[in-house]
DNA sequence: CATGGGACCTACCACTCGGTAGGGAGCGTA
DNA sequence: TACGCTCCCTACCGAGTGGTAGGTCCCATG
């Protein structure tokens, strides 16, 4: 039972985790955030890698949930990608976390999840292609081709979102604001007219 | 002296705190790898914190030159942008390596280098913004428009070259070949239309 | 009332961490 | 010969790491 200690456990190490990186969080010290010792979160998890794991399985899902609304949030295959990519950069505090995590998820992928399975974004990009393609039909894009251009928009929104908070102690909170304005308004423009001209 | 050591010390732990983060590599670690012992490598370096700034503070010298270089390699705004972004996304091992480890420190920043001053990266933003407002001064973008643009290049290359070797783990390294080309021309494209067609 | 299991604890293990103290080998200079 | 300097070593420290062993408390079921 306790699954609610469990979904705690599970909310405040993905923070931390998001923050500072795997080996850069003891299971103690968010064991303690949390008002466990480290032996009480390890009854729920047996092992660091075990919680790890959990945290990025349900990131994925949700991710994937969203995705699938997406698909069905509306019938013009282009609103359709933009709302999509709309909803990625929303800058909410956990929409940030979570693509902090996933990045440095990709980033320490070739050590740690090597081994693993080739993973949750497998899906996610899959889908990712076939929407691409069902913004242009006429031009019948190939597979590469979608995805080359779904996964610039992927990292152009993805990159933004980690910076936002650097960008800020940069440039100042103001003219951060303007620059995501100008961000959003950009994607729409590439989503509706970059698709649509040719290759 | 033996500034050959100190290379060697530095070029390494680039490498590995590029593929393990700061906190995955142990100075041991490094020093080992060069044929050293921990209190070696101290003797060059008299803590990590010192080791891993000299490397950042090496990469971002040497990106800003070749952002000079670039400044100067050609007349036409549009191509010398075109030439940049090219440039920054080449998948040299090197060039993969300092992105992984850039990418990293900007996760990291908030905690550790927030601080520090408001780093390397500002001359370069600055530098880059007015690359782009020089391809289109008929518009007289605002710095933040400029910045947006840029931003969302920067993004796009940066995260597509962290991101291949995941990717050919899981599409086969034929498919990522097709895309990178797709995702060069995209990208020129997206330099010579899109900036020319308003906002 | 007895039993069992979930939730969580203290105590401890072997090990690694970054860093210090101090010394020795080889060198150039006086 | 004596000195100091650079380079690098062994030995060690306190703190912290992930994880195990074993126990206590409480509550639900028999």
């Amino acid at each position: 039972m306790h699954a609610d200690t469990r979904q705690r456990l599970l909310d405040i190490a993905e923070q931390l985790f998001a923050e500072r990186g795997f080996y850069g969080v003891s299971i103690a010290a968010i064991a303690s955030e949390v008002g466990l010792t480290k032996q009480g979160l390890l009854h729920y998890f047996n092992s660091k890698e075990k919680l790890y794991g959990a945290i990025v399985q349900r990131i994925s899902d949700d991710f994937q949930d969203h995705q699938r609304e997406a698909l069905q949030a509306s019938e013009d295959p282009a609103e359709r990608l933009g709302k999509f990519y709309a909803a990625l950069a929303e800058p909410t505090e956990t929409n940030v976390q979570r693509t902090r995590l996933l990045m440095r998820e990709l980033l320490d992928n070739n050590e740690r999840a090597a081994k693993a399975e080739n993973w949750y974004l497998r899906p996610f990009l899959d889908r990712l292609i076939s929407m691409v393609k069902d913004v242009n039909k006429s031009e019948k894009l190939s597979d590469a081709e979608a995805l080359a251009y779904g996964y610039q928009l992927l990292g152009a929104v993805n990159y933004f979102l980690i910076s936002t908070s650097t960008l800020k102690a940069m440039y100042g909170a103001k003219f951060i604001e303007a620059i995501s304005t100008d961000f959003i308004k950009n994607l729409n423009r590439l989503i509706n007219q970059g698709l649509n001209s040719g290759t």
